[in-house]
Parts: structure tokens; sequence; C-alpha cells
DNA sequence: TGCTAATCAGTGGTAATTAA
DNA sequence: TTAATTACCACTGATTAGCA
């Protein structure tokens, strides 16, 4: 089984083309460097975008074919996200925790960031809520409402509350097994509201 | 260790469509840009790809007899269904699982999709739909009232499917018994009417 | 140092292939 | 065609490592 190869990111997922309204972010960010970790288990694709009002100074991508990650030596890069950016990653986070990849391009580009980057923090996001919730959540001490609980309500419907912070989500700490609903409503990230909702029942086959 | 299920959520979301009614697909899916993978390794993609409301790529995959597959160096090439394209199987599916070539060509122009690939779809959903039969009248509890799928619902909000009736396509496949639940009704958010909050989408930078 | 971006390693779903 | 495999790919959890 091959368990990673590297990606080709052909894929498109949901586009979201349809209409991304996105709220033309038009930042000003300052900084953004992006480096490309070509390891295999991401894709990493740079998208080029060096002109985005985020600025984009890539410092240097790293050679990229060679795995620049074990290149002794050699200092990984890290992306230092802008307020701005920050900022915006968190909102669309208490939205949704798990964009899509097209996503996450799409806000990438809104933002000035390679999809790549958008992905992991996103990933970074996910994991840290997560260990916060366990932590909280963990110590005898969760009678009371607890803030994270076990909430009923479902992780569909309930999205993060907009104030909350990454901690808005209502998935309990632990993972019961039965919610391996994993609250990823995915959906298109930047509200795109677009087609109607129109779930087109297949015809029948024109014949 | 049982993790999340990832990824599938990204693709089945609300699965009302029982009751679909009316096609109308039309769709204009047939450009087909052929993305050529680019190959060996990273490169990436990066250009967008197509808008076409499918956006079905075409990767026109095994082109010649020479089994593209095969070319060690070479990836395969995985089709990224769409959410809409998706949907539209499903509910085809439900109708009638084994169509005729004729009618998956039909069907793959009215979506965007290679006649071939829904041919694949389909026999990978009749597989899919046959182990996932198996697999639930096995194990423990499987008490419920639907005999056909796990209801991912929520009974708070009921936002999920109505009728989930989970068209004939118990989404669901996954082996781990307790991970049955998984199928992750993804459903489309942004249309979820229900909560009107306002999630913010990326703040409107303060240029 | 703590926070967190990036990476490593492993898991699971599923599109595409191959065998029967 | 079905059944079994193969290969792709996004995700999770655990680490590693940069920088305030």
């Amino acid at each position: 089984m091959c368990k990673f190869g590297s990606k080709t990111l052909v894929r498109e997922r949901e586009r979201g083309s349809l209409g991304m309204v996105s709220p033309a972010l038009s930042f000003s960010g300052k900084d953004c460097d992006f480096y490309f970790s070509s390891r295999d288990d991401d894709m990493d694709e740079n998208n080029d975008r060096s002109e985005s009002p985020f600025g984009a100074g890539n410092p240097f991508k790293s050679g990229k074919g060679s795995s620049a990650g074990d290149r002794p030596g050699h200092k990984r890069f890290r992306t230092q996200m802008s307020n701005l950016q920050l900022k915006v990653l968190k909102a669309c986070f208490s939205d949704y925790r798990t964009p899509t990849m097209q996503e996450c391009e799409m806000l990438g580009n809104e933002i000035g960031l390679p999809k790549r980057v958008v992905q992991v923090w996103f990933q970074n996001a996910r994991a840290k809520e997560k260990k916060f919730k366990i932590n909280i959540g963990r110590p005898f001490m969760i009678s009371q409402g607890s803030p994270d609980g076990p909430r009923p309500e479902c992780t569909l419907c309930a999205l993060a509350s907009p104030g909350a912070g990454m901690l808005g989500f209502p998935t309990p700490a632990t993972p019961s097994p039965a919610m391996s609903l994993s609250t990823t409503p995915t959906k298109t990230l930047l509200q795109t509201p677009p087609p109607p909702p129109p779930p087109p029942p297949p015809p029948p086959v024109p014949s």
C-alpha cells in the first residue's frame, strides 16, 4: 500500500467557484513568506501568487523538488502570519473547522497565503482546540456545565458560535466513536451563497 | 485509536434528495479541460481549474493502451468529483443501481464526467453498498429503525436529513464498528438556514 | 519558554485497475 | 459484471523546530 506519494493536486473538490462571494478581503497584509515543503505528505503547490495583497515575498522557496526539509543545516521556514491573516483565519475557523482544499485555496488567495499554509493552519487549529478541550474537560471537575462538556447538540447545525472563538465547538472532548461525525460540515467556506441549494435530482436519465 | 474518519466529509452532504424531482441537470459540464497531471512529483497545479459547475476535469485517463496506471512514476489520475456530481450520482443510484452504458454516457454528459468515470462510480457504489449491508447486518447494535442506515442527523434540530432516507446509499462504508456512524452528514452549511448566525466571514479588513 | 508552524507517520475513504 | 486490489489523498495525532 502506498501510503503517500506526492500529490499532484489535481483535485478539485467541490469547486467553490460557485460564487465565492468572498468578502473580498483586501488586506494589505504584510508578510507572508511561504516556503514550500515539498515533503511527502503534502503537496504543496505553491500557487504562485507573488503579488498578492498580502505581500508575498517569498523568501526562497526551497528548492522544492528535493526534499528541502531533510536538509540538515537547512532551516525550516516558518511562516509568520500577520494579525490580519490570523484574524481572518480564526474567523473562518469559527465557522467551519474543516474547509475543503478548494476553500483553503480560495481563502489563501484572499489573504495571501499558500493553500498549504492555510491547510496546515486549520489542522493545527483543530488539534489545538481538541487538546484544549481535553485538558479542561479532564480533570475531575467536570461537573458543571462544563464549557466544553458534552454538548448534546449536533455539530452539524450548531456551528460554532460566532463569537466563540476557537472553543466554540460543541464537540465533546472525548471523541466518542459515535461522534465521529466529525463536525466537519464542510461547506463552502466563504459562504458562497450562490446557487441555491439545488440538489438537482437526477433525472432518470434523460432518455 | 479510533480517530475520526476523515475526509468523508466532503462528500456526501445532505442527502435529502430522495425525492428529488426535477432533474434538470442542465449543466454544461462538458468542458473538460483536462489537465494532464503534472507528473512526477510535486509540481503543482495551480491553475485554477475549470469553472464549470461540475468542474469535471476529465483527465482522460487511460488513453492509450499503455495503461496509464502502471507507469511507474506516473501518477494515476484520480477524479475528484464535486458535490453536485456526487449528489446527482447518488440520486441516480437510488433509482437504479445498474445503468446501461448509454445511460452512463448520458449521465456523464449531464454532469460533466466521462462515461467511464460514471461507470466506475456505479461499480464502486454497488460494491460499497453491498459491503455496507453486510456489515451492518452483523455487529452488535444495529437496532435502529432504519434498516439501511445510521442516522446521522441530530434529534435536536433535525436538521440533517429529514427523511434521511439515504437514498439507498448508505454512505458509511466504514468497516469499523464503532465508526459506523461516521457517515458524516456533512451538509452544506451554507444553506443552513437555521442559525441565522452570521458567520462573519472574513472580516473586511481594514485596509 | 510557550506558542504554534511545519513535518512525520499512520488511517480511512474511495477512484481506478485488475482478476475472475 | 462483481470482487479484490492498488493508488491517491486528506485527515488526525504526535513531533520537531522557529521565533516572540
